[in-house]
DNA sequence: CAGATCACCTGCTTGC
DNA sequence: TGCAAGCAGGTGATCT
């Protein structure tokens, strides 16, 4: 093994040999490291073995949607997996944010989860970050006035930046790579929470269905177009 | 071309 | 208790 890193959401595991592997979580993966005699369950799909420890890696996932690429260290950065994905969330500075904002369409929700706007933002964090934006999430981005485009670009790291603080979110199936629960559940302040009261200004927290997702928002801290 | 719908697959929760 | 419906952190295909 020579490395273990992360571009987006796919990990990416250089092995000696010139092989790389990518995994893809999705929603239900979990990559666990643990004791080689630790019983393995139903759902534990892929194991990599490794010399001098005792511990393996190993893919879980119930749902099996995630997937594991094998390819060439030398052809990796050339994958469409990684070469399609937009820039990392953290330290992307503002002007470059306003430019890939600049002549995309479409309600503001949806490009936060689009990868190839911005690598890495799934959904619980995109309705999070327009909640600490005060920003509608079925607003049109072309209709965001400077103000919210730079609301947006501050609440993306402050967001993610507290969710990977307390290690993640687990509201199901979530576990880090020691089977491990994250702790950012506690602190959500819209996802999940419809009818709930805002934790800013007490309304109601509400819930639409945006491109095929759910999306929670607080309907006075968050305003349509305005 | 934005948006809706479906598909992939399994398990948990809710309501009758 | 049983059973059907609805829900889930992602993303790509297909249709309007």
């Amino acid at each position: 093994m020579l490395g273990l890193n992360r571009r987006g959401k796919i990990i990416r595991l250089d092995l000696s040999g010139g092989l790389t592997l990518f995994f893809h979580l999705k929603m239900t993966g979990q990559l666990l490291f643990c004791r080689r005699d630790a019983p393995r369950d139903k759902h534990t799909h892929f194991v990599v073995s490794f010399e001098n420890t005792p511990k393996e890696l190993r893919f879980r996932d119930v749902r099996k949607f995630g997937f594991i690429l094998l390819l060439k260290t030398r052809e990796a950065e050339r994958a469409a997996e990684i070469r399609n994905l937009g820039p990392e969330p953290l330290g992307l500075d503002f002007p470059s944010f306003l430019g890939i904002l600049q002549s995309r369409r479409g309600r503001v929700k949806s490009l936060l989860l689009n990868q190839g706007f911005i690598a890495g933002i799934g959904n619980i964090y995109a309705d999070e970050i327009l909640f600490e934006a005060g920003i509608h999430p079925a607003t049109d981005v072309f209709l965001l006035r400077l103000k919210d485009r730079e609301k947006l670009w501050k609440a993306i790291p402050l967001i993610l930046a507290r969710a990977i603080k307390n290690r993640g979110t687990s509201i199901r199936d979530f576990r880090d790579g020691d089977g491990l629960e994250g702790g950012f559940q506690d602190f959500l302040c819209v996802y999940g929470r419809e009818s709930l009261a805002c934790p800013r200004c007490g309304a109601a927290i509400k819930r639409l269905r945006i491109g095929g997702r759910s999306s929670f928002f607080c309907p006075r801290c968050q305003r349509r177009s305005s």
